[in-house]
DNA sequence: GAATCATTTGAATCTTTAC
DNA sequence: GGTAAAGATTCAAATGATT
């Protein structure tokens, strides 16, 4: 079966997924209903207040069927993930809890929750409460064991070359980015694409395929389609999914796939230190320097390892030994003399014959 | 019976907790064990090692055990709880969601989950995740129809007038106010004054009982006496519970509790370049142009970086390299095409991204 | 003494590949 | 499956050392 790439399935995600096979999927984004427990349920028809025992049956069952709802469709979703595929959940303090102890329940493994901080948030009217100025993101593998993708790189270039935290500032969907109908908005709780546009940059490649069990009005799909990956919708709205097909049409991917790519040097071609010596960029007999003050020494032998008065071994080995450290890169620790008082890092001449690959 | 005010109970906190009258306290802050579940060790960059939670109070089998373990004193708490107190539980995603679950399961209503944004957090070392750079406190009442305090004018007036949102932006505990043992800090989790002080200030009245069934080395006890307010704590470790004593001694009461409320002031937010591209103002591929007669030109990338036929990195990197300057504040440098023969600065996007901001 | 630079540290589920 | 080796990786703030 081929999956049915850059569609919306018209139906109940559970029906949906179940449909799809198995292991098949590399990111699922899901904006679930918040749960519905709330207000008037707590009130009996001839509005008395419910007490005692019934109240807790009463809200025990409310928050079961919720508990069965997101179990239920939780499983359904990892069954289509591929085994290094991930899962995101955005929710509010009503239910965002719930999720996140049946995730961990049925084996998916958290790697961050992420606190979407809102620059414009609704304020508290009657001053009862602070401000609800937040939204939770859980991001999780799908097990304890299995790999994920993380573009480290991407996400630090997008913020400004320091780490990204897990708390995100960002506008709510307003203005343009917010589709109406009527004057009314389409969607009571379309998010904006600059959420999706982090959370598709951080875990996902280009062309890998990205499923949302509650697509609304399909901003995951539009972002998607814009960043050069493969979505798949489910939504049961037809209204929802009419203004989602409309909008996704409008989207322009990005043309040139280059700018899309991750660079980062977890994916460059290993180089061993012996291609140095036999691209003649170093010479058996050579000496490199370590330290601050280039004050250790190493000569470096035919075979590619280095050798000092007391220690023998790869570059990184003996990086190691001389300072007395647990672990050393010793590309980036040992130096070259290129000048009378000129060092630079072996890692140059890595480059150098990386540069020559491609 | 009456209340052992001011003093820290020695021993378990559920027996505790069921020895005390029932509906006798107004507020209880609890920083339970996180259930970590640590690997092996972790080193820096440098080599050094990180110093983790591996302490015996924080060990838990499985999920379950920390399940029950978090109800029996989540039951124990409530009982002693008065009508209209409240309860306030931190956490981080470890042990949050299975907590605010239980919350719910246990007839608490949530008030508010509330975002400790840390300044200064450990980094992610290995670029595995994002930076770990918050933790949740939930704050509930006791259930969804009982009152609880909120001095919502004192929250406005520590936030410069305006509404106190779900986002508090503190840092760590270090410093002079961090205890410490012999060169090695006594508790490894020691909580910051200016949190509990925010957490008291909101939730409680002068007068007040606040237990702590966690109390470690007591930054409870400390932040109620200066407020004024009563605490008892419940504690396992006789060196935290001497540690605390001593610590508490110290406190002077302070007479107008607004004389604390220096906070503060917020500096102009960093905007990153990556923002301009998540909220689309630009997309990846675009041009930027450079230099008097904008004949630099690179390509914007999906990340945030840009791109010449021979440069790569930031707005501001890149801006040097093309001048061969030793620096360059890319924001004024770089120009984008505003229409037929008119190019504008990307500060202008930066600009715009600010003003959302206010 | 002031200024500058180097070192330390914080609730952390913290690698990947080849053999 | 396990073990060993290669090699990638940190930010803010306080404290201590040096000039």
């Amino acid at each position: 079966m081929t999956l049915p790439l850059n569609t919306i399935l018209s139906g109940d995600c559970i029906a949906m997924m179940d449909s799809l096979p198995a292991k098949s999927v590399d990111l699922v984004f899901a904006d679930p209903p918040y749960n519905l427990q709330l207000g008037g349920e707590l009130l009996r028809p001839n509005n008395s207040k419910v007490e005692g025992v019934d109240e807790e049956w009463d809200r025990f069952s409310d928050f079961a069927a919720y508990d069965a709802f997101t179990r239920a469709w939780l499983k359904s979703a990892r069954r289509i993930l591929k085994d290094d595929g991930a899962l995101w959940v955005i929710g509010s303090y009503h239910n965002i809890f719930r999720v996140g102890a049946i995730l961990q329940d049925l084996g998916y493994w958290m790697l961050n929750d992420i606190v979407w901080r809102k620059t414009n948030p609704m304020p508290n009217f009657k001053g009862t409460r602070f401000t609800n100025a937040h939204e939770t993101m859980i991001w999780c593998a799908k097990s304890a064991e299995t790999r994920y993708t993380f573009n480290y790189d991407s996400m630090k270039a997008l913020n400004d070359d320091l780490q990204m935290r897990s708390d995100w500032t960002l506008p709510l969907c307003t203005g343009g980015e917010r589709l109406k109908s009527g004057g009314k908005k389409t969607h009571p709780t379309q998010k904006p694409e600059s959420l999706l546009y982090r959370v598709l940059m951080a875990s996902t490649k280009p062309g890998d395929v990205v499923l949302d069990p509650f697509f609304g009005t399909g901003t995951t799909g539009a972002v998607a389609k814009k960043l050069g990956r493969n979505f798949i919708g489910c939504e049961r709205d037809p209204e929802y999914i009419a203004a989602a097909k409309e909008r996704i049409a409008k989207v322009i991917p990005v043309a040139d796939p280059s700018v899309l790519m991750a660079i980062s040097k977890r994916s460059e071609p290993r180089i061993p230190f012996g291609s140095v010596l036999e691209r003649g960029l170093l010479n058996p007999g050579d000496l490199l320097f370590g330290g601050t003050r280039h004050d250790k020494v190493a000569k470096v032998r035919a075979d590619g390892t280095l050798i000092t008065d007391i220690h023998r071994g790869s570059i990184h080995k003996v990086g190691a030994l001389v300072q007395n450290a647990p672990a050393c890169n010793g590309w980036t620790y040992w130096h070259f003399q290129a000048g009378h008082d000129e060092f630079m890092p072996i890692d140059v001449l890595r480059q150098k014959i990386r540069a020559e690959l491609h």
